[in-house]
DNA sequence: GTGAAAGCGCTAACAT
DNA sequence: ATGTTAGCGCTTTCAC
C-alpha cells in the first residue's frame, strides 16, 4: 500500500548548491519579498539543476496549513454528482487547491471513514453531500477541529454550517404548475423518500399548487422510493398498477424520471404523448433522452462552483454567520411534458 | 488559500494520557505486534477521550511513504472519464487509498501543473489519461522520482510504462464488420484525430474489414475531429454535405456518435432507420439515447479498476517488466444500427 | 513489551 | 537581504 521513496533532493541541498541558507532558499522559492532577484534566480536555477521537488508534507507539518480540499459525494455513477464535482473542480483549480475525492455510495460507514481520513490529511476544508441519516455530531466533529464545512444538500438548521442548495418548495411548485397549466389534474409525485428534507419541500410546493387549483391531494399518487434510476424504473410499475392513473408525473429528480420513462415506454405509454413527465436537476442526460426531459434545473455545476467559493472564504478566515445560499431553480420546458391528454 | 489550524492533540499527549511512551502509543495505534492488548486498549481509549486525530503529513514525512494516488483525466464532463474515475475509486477504496483528483481539460499546461502538484504531495502513484501532445519526458520525470505511473490511454511504446487499454484494431473491426453484415458498403469513420494512436488503430481495423469485403476505401468518408459531443454534432454536417452519403457511420467514440445522431435527426435523417450508427466505449448515455446506441464497449469502469490494481502492485514493489493489459472490446448491438437500407 | 533519542524536510522567529 | 536556531508530529532505530 505504501511506498518508500528514495533520497529526494531537499531544500538544504538546493541551498548548498546555490550557496545560500535554507531559509533564503525557502523564501526565494515561495516568492517571498525579502530576497534579491539575483539570489532568487540563483536558487531557482539550483532547484532546477538538482531536480528539486517541494515536499508539501513537510511544509504542511511545519506551517500547519494545507491547500487540499476534501469533497465527499454519494455516487460517482450519477451525473448529478459528477456535475457537482466538475463545478467544484473548476472553481478549485482557479484557487490552486487540490481535491481529495471520496464517494460514499450512500453508506454512513463509508462516509465516516472518508471524513476521518480527510481529517487525518488535514484538509483545509470539506464540501459534503451528506448521506441519508448523517448526524449533526458528524459535522460538529469536523467544525470542532476548526475545519470549515460546506453542505451541498441538507440544511441541518439546528446548527451552524454553510449551506448551498436550491429552493425546493419552488422547484415543486414550478414543476407542478407547469403540469397543471397543461391541463393535468391527476399528478403523481414520484420517488425520493421522506427522509430527505428536499423531498418534503418539493412535496410542499407540489401540494401548494394543487390546492391553489382546487385539486384534491391523492395520497396514492405520492410514491416514495430511492432517488436512483433503477428505483424510478421500479416505481413506475406502481403507477401502472394504479386504478386511476395520473396523466402527469412530477419526479423527485431526473434519474428517477429517466428510469420511469423507460418503464412506461416498455408498457406502451409514451412519455410526452400519453403522459407528461417533469424531473428536477437538469442533468446532461435530460437533453439526450427522448423525449427530451422537461425539468427544473437545480444547477449542480453552479452549486459546486459556489460551494467551493464559500469554502474558500471560510478558509481565508471569514467568520461571519453561516450562510445559506439558495439558488432559484428554473423550469426548462422540453418535450416530455408535451402531453395534454388527460387519462381517465 | 491556506488555513492555520489550532492546537491539535498530538501523539505525545495521547501517550502521556495513557501513561506510556510516544513509541508505544504509535505502535499501539497502528496495530503493531509488540504491544500487549492491555496497553493497546489504554492507548486507544486515551486517543478517543482526547479526540486525537492522526497527522498523516507528519507520518508521511517521517516514514517517507504515502497512500494517496493521483488520478489525472482530461474532462469531468465526459462520462467516459467519470466512469473510469468511478472504477479507480472503487478499486482504491478497497485498498484504503485516497484519490487526489485532477482534470486537465485537455491542456498540456494544466496537466504539467497537476503532475507537479501531485509530485509535491508525494503521491504513491499516478494514473494518467494523458492529453494530446504529452511527451515522453513527462512520464520519465515521474518515473525517475520512483513513482509508478499507469497510463490509461496511450501506450508510449518507446519507454517503459504500465498501460491498460483496449484492442483498438479489434474495436474498429467489430464495429465495421457489424455494419458490413447489415449490408452497408459506404461506411464513414467519424471523429477522432490522427494524433491519437487509438484513432489509427481503429482506422486500421476499419480498413481491414473493408478490404476483406472488397470495399473500396473512400478517404472522403474518413472525417477527423475532436472526440467530443459538440464535435460529433459539427462533423455530422460534413456527412450531410457529401454527394455520396454513407449509409453507416462508425464513430470514433460514443460522445461523437451522440452528437452526430442529434445533428442527423435535426435534418430528418433518423438514426437506426435511415442511417446506421455505431460508437465505441459504451458510456451510460449509450443506452439512454434513442435509438439506443450500438457500440463497442471499451469498459471504462473496468479499466479504472484494473489501472488501480496494477498501480497497487507497483506500489508494493513489483518490479517486473511493464505490462500492457489489453482488454478485448465487445460489440453491443442496440438500435442505432438497425437500418439496413443503403442510401445511394 | 516498552522507552529514549534522533531526525524526516520544511518554515517561523529571531538575529544580524 | 540573509543566516541561525528551533521545532512541527510522527516513525524508526536501538537499547533495555
Amino acid at each position: 500500500m505504501k511506498q518508500r521513496k528514495t533520497g529526494n533532493i531537499t531544500l538544504q541541498e538546493v541551498a548548498n548548491h546555490a550557496g545560500v541558507s535554507k531559509t533564503t532558499a525557502s523564501v526565494a522559492l515561495n516568492g517571498g519579498d525579502y530576497v534579491s532577484e539575483e539570489t532568487r534566480h540563483k536558487v531557482i536555477v539550483a532547484a532546477q539543476e538538482l531536480g528539486y521537488v517541494y515536499n508539501r508534507a513537510a511544509a504542511s507539518l511545519r506551517s500547519n496549513a494545507s491547500s487540499t480540499v476534501g469533497l465527499i459525494i454519494p455516487d460517482l455513477d450519477n451525473s448529478f454528482y459528477t456535475a457537482l464535482l466538475s463545478g467544484v473542480n473548476t472553481a478549485l483549480n482557479k484557487l490552486e487547491n487540490t481535491i481529495l475525492l471520496g464517494s460514499t455510495n450512500e453508506s454512513l460507514t463509508v462516509q465516516d471513514r472518508l471524513i476521518s481520513s480527510m481529517l487525518e490529511y488535514r484538509v483545509c476544508g470539506i464540501i459534503l453531500f451528506a448521506v441519508l441519516g448523517s448526524s449533526n455530531e458528524l459535522i460538529a466533529r469536523i467544525k470542532n477541529l476548526g475545519i470549515p464545512v460546506v453542505l451541498v444538500n441538507r440544511n441541518f438548521s439546528e446548527f451552524t454550517c454553510d449551506y448551498i442548495g436550491i429552493d425546493d418548495v419552488l422547484a415543486g411548485q414550478l414543476a407542478t404548475e407547469h403540469l397543471v397549466e397543461r391541463g393535468h389534474r391527476r399528478i403523481a409525485y414520484l420517488g425520493g423518500t421522506s427522509e430527505l428534507s428536499s423531498w418534503y419541500k418539493r412535496r410542499e410546493g407540489y401540494e401548494r399548487v394543487l390546492k391553489e387549483h382546487q385539486i384534491q391531494i391523492d395520497e396514492s399518487l405520492i410514491i416514495e422510493g430511492p432517488p436512483t434510476q433503477e428505483s424510478g424504473y421500479k416505481l413506475a410499475e406502481e403507477i401502472l398498477k394504479l386504478d386511476k392513473k395520473p396523466s402527469g408525473i412530477f419526479c423527485f429528480n431526473d434519474v428517477i424520471a429517466i428510469g420511469a420513462m423507460m418503464k412506461l415506454e416498455e408498457n406502451g405509454i409514451i412519455p410526452g404523448r400519453d403522459i407528461a413527465i417533469v424531473g428536477v436537476d437538469d442533468i446532461p442526460e435530460a437533453s439526450i433522452i427522448k423525449p427530451k426531459l422537461t425539468t427544473v434545473s437545480s444547477y449542480p455545476f453552479l452549486r459546486g462552483v459556489k460551494a467551493a467559493n464559500i469554502l474558500h472564504e471560510r478558509i481565508n478566515g471569514y467568520a461571519g454567520e453561516p450562510q445559506s445560499i439558495i439558488i432559484e431553480p428554473q423550469l426548462i420546458i422540453r418535450d416530455s411534458s408535451n402531453s395534454e391528454r388527460i387519462n381517465q
